[in-house]
Order: C-alpha cells, then sequence, then structure tokens
DNA sequence: ATCCTCGATCAGTAAAATGCGCATTGGACC
DNA sequence: GGTCCAATGCGCATTTTACTGATCGAGGAT
C-alpha cells in the first residue's frame, strides 16, 4: 500500500519516509500542500500521513476538501504536543487517527496498520435489491443473506445492472459491458447469462421487459 | 460499555449522566476520588470521564495511578476553559483525550466513540482466517499453530488479501499492492505468488475465482 | 366491438464444443 | 535464496447451437 507523507521538517521527514521504507512501505515525501495535491492526484495513494502546519497553506484544509470530494482514504494526522486544537479540529473534520510529535517510529507503524485494517473494514458500500446484498467492491452477492457463487461474466453483467438498478438496460448495453469494446458476440450471450443469473438468484430477481432489455428491481 | 463518570458538579455531572444514558451507555456517576477508586475496583468499567478538580484530591492523581497500573483503559479529561495547565498535564499522564467545559454533549460522544475505536484496535493486532493466525504489525503468520515463513514478497501478497480478508481482489489490484509505483511486471507473478503460498499455508487458504481474481476467506 | 386462432418473433433453457485462464514447473537472473 | 520469466497441460467458464416455451399482433368469425 502506497503511503503519501506531508511534512515540511526535513529532519523529521527524512526519519519517518527512510524508516517506513525500512517497513516495506511505498513512500512519497512531499513538503508543501501544491505538491501533496499534484501528488493525490497523478497517484492512487491508500493513506496519508499530514502535517497540519506547511508553509503554503493550513493541512487542514486538504483534508476538508478530500473529505468534501467524498474521499474516504485514511488520513492520519501528525501534530505537535501543544496543538491540542487541531488535533481536535482534525478529528472533526475526518482524520482517522494522530499521533503526537516527537513520536516513536514504531508506533506510527502501528496505527497506520490499524488505520488500514479499519479502513478496509468500514470500505464496503454494499447495497440491497430485493432479497439480494450487493457488495461492489468485495465482488459479491448474498441472497437472503447466504453467499452466492458468480462466474465472471455472471458477476460483469449483475454488476452492470445493479449500477443503474431501477432502470431497464437494452440487451445491446449490456452486451458493451460485458465484452469490452469490439469484441462483438453474435449470439443470445445475453440472454444466456440472464437465464444462468435466475437460477442462481431467483427466477425474480431480473425483470424483462420484453422488447426493450432486462432490469434489476431496486 | 459501560462508563465511569467522575464529575464533582451536580448540575454538569446529572446532565452528562442523563444523556449518555440516552445514548445506550451505562453510566455510573460518582462526585468523590474515593468512591471512584471502590468503583473501578469494583467494575470492569471500559471508559473513563474524568473532571480533574474534585474536592478530595487531584484527578491528574488518580489517573497516574491507573497508568502506573499499566491500566490502559480509555481516559477522558473533563477541563475548563482556563485551565490549560492540567489538559497538557493529563496529555502527558496519558489521558487519551480532553473535553473543554462547557461542552456540547453530542460532542462528549463522538470523542467516546472515537477513543473507544482507538483502544479496540490497540488490543488484538492479530486476526485468524480458517486455520490461519495473522499478525500484521509483526508480520508473522501461523498455520495450526506452527509460524510460517513467508519472503517479502509473499508476505506482501498474503497481506493485501488478509487486509481485505473474504472480498475478491483482482490480479491487477494485488500487482498494484506488491509493486510500488512504475515497476510494471508483465508476467504471472501473481500466480506464481499465490502458487508458493499455497504450498506454505495449504491447498484452500487462497481461494481463486476464475476470470476475477483471488480471495482469502475470512 | 369482443373473442379466438394462428403464425411470427422474441425469450428461456439445456447441452455440447471451444478456447481461454490458471497452476505448476524448471531454469535464468540478480 | 529470492524473484522473475517461459512453456506446458489441464479444467472449467464461456460460447455456440438448437430446441422449447412465451408473447404479441393480425385477421376472421361471431
Amino acid at each position: 500500500m502506497r503511503i503519501l507523507l506531508i511534512e515540511d521538517e526535513p529532519a523529521l521527514g527524512d526519519a519517518v519516509a527512510t524508516h517506513l521504507k525500512r517497513s516495506n512501505h511505498a513512500v512519497d515525501w512531499v513538503q508543501r500542500l501544491d505538491d501533496a495535491d499534484a501528488a493525490l492526484r497523478a497517484v492512487d495513494y491508500g493513506l496519508v500521513l499530514l502535517d497540519l502546519h506547511l508553509p503554503d497553506g493550513r493541512g487542514l484544509d486538504l483534508l476538508r476538501q478530500l473529505r468534501k470530494a467524498d474521499d474516504k482514504r485514511p488520513v492520519i494526522i501528525l501534530t505537535a504536543r501543544d496543538q491540542i486544537r487541531d488535533r481536535i479540529e482534525g478529528l472533526n473534520a475526518g482524520a482517522d487517527d494522530y499521533i503526537v510529535k516527537p513520536f516513536d517510529l514504531d508506533e506510527l507503524v502501528a496505527r497506520i496498520l490499524a488505520v488500514q485494517r479499519r479502513s478496509a473494514e468500514k470500505a464496503s458500500p454494499t447495497f440491497r435489491a430485493g432479497n439480494l446484498t450487493i457488495d461492489q467492491a468485495a465482488r459479491k452477492v448474498w441472497r437472503d443473506g447466504d453467499e452466492v457463487q458468480l462466474t465472471a461474466r455472471e458477476w460483469a453483467l449483475l454488476e452492470c445492472l445493479a449500477q443503474r438498478a431501477g432502470a431497464t438496460l437494452s440487451k445491446a448495453q449490456l452486451e458493451e459491458a460485458l465484452y469490452a469494446f469490439g469484441a462483438e458476440v453474435e449470439s443470445n450471450a445475453v440472454e444466456v447469462f440472464v437465464s444462468r443469473l435466475r437460477k442462481k438468484l431467483g427466477a425474480d430477481a431480473i425483470h424483462t421487459v420484453r422488447g426493450l432489455g432486462y432490469r434489476l428491481e431496486r
């Protein structure tokens, strides 16, 4: 998991980056907020370590901005002992944890692991449709609470229907979603997979709209 | 989770106790330090709310005493706005958080939840999946109680699967996690390491979902 | 108009044929 | 020794084919 470290003090930043790398984490270290901004846009970090006092702006604003954009990636705040207000503002702004400088590097690693574990748990926005529960991130489906094993195509079809639950999708649309660009299929593939899904998920899971396509009721 | 409230002001104590009870917490309210002492001995509290100015002694001493006895239960300090010294001393003495009077009761509840979450995290850093026991912090794995030695890549792969145990992860996702930025691998590296992990951890440790990826059962 | 019949089209299912995705191995490279 | 790559063979998901069943509209009889 790749980590973004935002810290302007060279000594501390270097120490943290080195130690984390030694603990087998991939770390990018930036010293300014606008660099952080650019890095976040370019790379898919799994976690952010954020010092709140930076030369070109308030770290807190970066955090608020992230959360406002519905970005739920874990953020751990690095704060000095006397900046107690920051800590609390940080937590209120959506930080996942904080650690007080000067801190033990092993403790930081422990916190990182803890936060990652926690965020891995919460980050599964499952949604329900009839007697089905669908977890897109985990690629899982439950029927009446029992997990159902799907094959790749079956899942792709269900995912497509679920993403636009309530809407009727034409067979052409579904075909497009199933077969990555160009790979035309000249058969009733969609119907075949609808059939198999119905067998696994229940006959009334997918509603056919004759002449138009299929629909997953919300 | 049962909470001990140590607060001598009747109006505040009553308000806090009532509000917490309404938020489905079990609360015991004491007004004196020796009562608190007795209560702590008698009941297994999960969290302590501590006013530092009490008629029969300093709350700080109670806190220090707890920490000295290696008691790591979370403590939140209740303090007046002008008593800044107290807050800092409190944190140094091992408090987990503090809140300034007069405070919003809902904020107190939020703090309590945050602190509880954090302390629950510290407690059990190891987790189980089937016949495997995985300690992320120590980077160790046991199979049926016997420790298994893993290489760096093997561990990285297992860690990734473990962090999202139960979810199906695509090979692309696993590759991304294994190879920090840029170091693209154009081979069946993931498959190879899955194979080696299976050899070490048992054939059924990692489940393949054909066409989708791999999954570590919870 | 209403009802029924019939044919045509579209949808559902089963089962066989195909070919891709995966596991595994041995050897090269660092 | 750890990691990465290439080649092999196998098994299962996919795809196709072909058949059965469902639905609808047209048109004739009442």
